[in-house]
DNA sequence: TATGAATGAGATTTCATTCAT
DNA sequence: GATGAATGAAATCTCATTCAT
């Protein structure tokens, strides 16, 4: 029972690491299964096919990461404090996993129409996510008024960012921390409830 | 040698269009000659691979964006004036050209090195441009001062949001315009000098 | 002890279904234990490979088939009534065990010569069993004199046809018995002995 | 132009030849392209799947096998000498190509209907061809009154009798063409105006 | 004895690329 | 220069068989 999920778990870690590796169409089933320690027949017994395998593991991987920023956004804390803590989730995050946060925050659009519409779906709830935070600073008096889904949308944005420095850049753990903190910032003062 | 020209023209936009559609590797050669309407061996006459095709149309396609984004930014408009006319222009560029957009912004990230290399000198020619349109408006006392590499490099995630309504939400063009309009007051505020 | 019997008795009729529905390469070992009702490590305890599985099939429905002709024969009719009964019975099995008689009566070449020579071995037991006939209604004087070697092939070849009609032509039992009475009759004149 | 038909055509001969060699599953499309002497590709060139290259040397073996025999009934000829020239024409079909016979006679039932609908026109086409044959024979008097569709399927079943002696007991020339003699003698006292 | 998860050899099929025309 | 028929390397996926439980 335990060996199963054990087993299921390992390939989709594998997975994770050589798709964020390298694009799709340059993964070999063959490399996963020898990464996760398995026979190549082994990840179909998992996963019906390459397609579905990616598909699981965007999957995966964006609820990880989802989870990690709703745990940010401890309830007692401020909407300000909340963002800010968000950012910071979403930069170590990315920091540690840049690359399966590759292949999370920028997935190949697929053929399957299941997949596309899975990327809209994980899209849309960290969107209302980030509204819902926006709203609750809007109710409290912290932001300024502002429509709340374009202003979400520019903070994905804004985190993507970010993933950029990460992986192009490679700049220093320091350094980024600097980044997101002014970009912390460049988003507060957008929100920052005029004088 | 015009006919030359104009054939490989053909090419890169049939390739453009196609390799917008779909990712990489569902991508055949021979549906890029069909849509180019020429034969599936021309294309080797003026490209080398079909990876440096693809590279081809990425350069190509950043240039015309990049291009139009520049020229939108007319020298005698304000620092303000500009960044809203770029707003515009990347908003209609996107718009009309959503499916070649999609690569251009957020490309594959090649196995050559070449290509990825190539890829983070367009994000840093971007990254420059809007930072000395940010200098300027700094300079001039319509922008509080800030890490302009940073907040460059935010204004590039925000575009990459349209994007995503564009792509993904198929909002109608008016409606576009208005989060474009949003987007724009939000970055605007994030460089409001503070009263 | 029964149980084993039992079981390796349920995997050959589950194999027999399952190969006479479709040709060799279309049938996992898989189907049939599910068939069965067993697990799929189960057939391997009673045969050692798919090829023997299949070889045991035809050995043990080709016995059914045969014993069941032979038994149609009754001592005491003549040669003619033995004939009559054959054909009749030959109808029924074929009838009864259509899928099964396919395989049966015109097996897929092996490529183990075993298995090719065990079919030779049947065709040939067939043929002596309808050479007996045919020589004892010659001595009897109910039969023309006749190379029974050829006949007895003819008769089978015409078994065959009967085959094809339940299998293609999918015809009424009654209609069916008519055919076989027709085709009886064709082989009695040819047998029949000259004004 | 020519050259197209040409590489057809000897791929066509190599799958008859090495379908007629061993059973389906045991015929590799690699084994086939070496036969012909193209590449592996080239195939796909031709035949949209092993299926169907499958069906296509079904198709154009029978044809041929077809046309034969339609060609030895000469139409000056009294239906019993047709039928004769028509035993001997099956005769030295099957000798010279014994193997494709095999898969022209007695093809494996495919999973594809069409394939299967296929086969199923062809034996109707056969049928149909002796059915003809028969009456004509009635007509002239020449054959007594008999159901002849079941005649005609008795002597395709009694043709693939001679198969069986071509294929398994491997008998010289001559002394087929004494069976065949024999089988022949068989049949038209079968058809014989009774006295 | 019975099982089915695991395996990897092996087959079909695709498609970038070549090259003779 | 332009073409597309030919190619074969390479990848996905299947499934007979094994073996630890």
């Amino acid at each position: 029972m335990q060996e199963i999920g054990e087993k299921k778990g390992r390939i989709l870690v594998a997975a994770m690491d050589i798709f964020g590796e390298r694009p799709y169409d340059q993964v070999k089933i063959e490399d996963i299964a020898e990464r996760a320690g398995v026979g190549k027949g082994t990840i179909y017994e998992y996963f019906v096919s390459k397609e579905e395998l990616f598909a699981a593991i965007l999957e995966a991987g964006f609820n990880e990461y989802f989870m990690a920023l709703v745990a940010a956004a401890v309830p007692s804390l401020s909407a300000t404090a909340k963002l800010q803590a968000v950012f910071g989730r979403h930069l170590s995050f990315i920091s540690q996993h840049a690359a399966a946060a590759r292949i999370i925050l920028s997935e190949r659009p697929a053929s399957r129409s299941e997949i596309h519409e899975a990327m809209v779906n994980r899209y849309m709830r960290l969107g209302r996510f980030l509204e819902e935070l926006l709203q609750e600073g809007m109710t409290a008096g912290e932001f300024r008024p502002v429509d709340t889904a374009i202003v979400a949308q520019a903070i994905i944005g804004i985190f993507s960012t970010l993933l950029v420095f990460v992986l192009f850049a490679e700049q220093a753990a320091d350094a980024m921390e600097k980044n997101a903190e002014k970009l912390l910032d460049f988003c507060l003062l957008g929100l920052a409830v005029g004088d």
